[in-house]
DNA sequence: TAGATAGTTTGTGTTGGACAAACCATTTAT
DNA sequence: ATAAATGGTTTGTCCAACACAAACTATCTA
């Protein structure tokens, strides 16, 4: 039997931690994201929709684990501002897929941008180099969650 | 000049994700704390106090950039509970110290033990390395944050 | 033709959290 | 020593996010 290894830390969990970042960050965000008409939820549904390429609303919900009558208010704003599209889906014209325009993915790179400072201050105590990594980290994390049938056929995305 | 390099690819912001992972964590941690008789919130103010020490409360709410109010409220129940401690300052007698009590740091253990379940699924496309280097990178974003006066005197986390 | 399914709309209730006001204990300034 | 400022507590009000239910349309499947 291998001996013990002698620093068996605890493995400490990151939830708290991320909690208290999204705290942070989001409080700034409300600020800075005024301007173009944005709430943090609608950068999140943007960012998602730009990492997992166009879906159903029936899988976004099930993505953002929101209920679904509450992504389509969200859905509607968004649509409102030409920032996505819903698209009857060819297969099941029952189905509206929810893509990102083009107005939206430059709306979204502006919006990121705005965000720039925020995350500046909040990160402060990590280099650039370290927020990348972190960055790769998250964006990991989500391409793999919830079955892959969420990504209806586009081939960009999946 | 050097030449520009070739894929600057614009700096994608993490705050989006940061948030949607946050939500996803807290929904499910929610039912899980719930033995304990602990939310989500309760748990990121032991965490706070865990990684940086006892603080006042008027840092800790600036810490947790939550109204100072409600941050009475949050230590009331933890209070309640035994898993911190509010000491006089000896300094200055109108401020209160907060403290982890042993019991609360044991409570947070378990908690966190609990939850490892949920961060087992939700970061289901990180292996365990990563999910190290997630929160070695969270670590030492909190541990820069806000001006250091937020430590008293504390020895063992300045 | 009868369900089941995807989405939408409306409405209700709960809750987290911001904010204000009034209060006590204590410290600091004059 | 008295006044003012500060740290904390309590209470109460208000709003936005959300979960949830119900009723409806359009479409697909059995």
């Amino acid at each position: 039997m291998a001996p013990l290894p002698l620093v068996a830390q605890a493995p400490r969990r990151s939830g708290a931690l991320l909690e208290h970042f999204a705290r942070r960050i989001r409080l700034r965000a409300e600020t800075v994201l005024a301007p173009f008409g944005l709430r943090p939820r609608h950068l999140i549904a943007l960012t998602v929709l730009q990492t997992r390429g166009s879906s159903t609303q029936q899988s976004l919900a099930q993505i953002l684990e929101m209920d679904s009558t509450n992504v389509v208010g969200l859905l509607n704003d968004l649509e409102a501002d030409q920032l996505i599209e819903r698209r009857r889906s060819p297969e099941d014209r029952r189905r509206h897929v929810v893509v990102l325009t083009e107005r939206g993915a430059k709306e979204l790179a502006r919006a990121e941008a705005a965000l720039a400072a925020v995350e500046d201050e909040v990160f402060a105590a990590l280099d650039p180099d370290q927020r990348e990594q972190l960055y790769n980290l998250l964006l990991q994390a989500a391409s793999g969650t919830v079955d892959s049938s969420s990504c209806t056929e586009e081939p960009p995305a999946c």
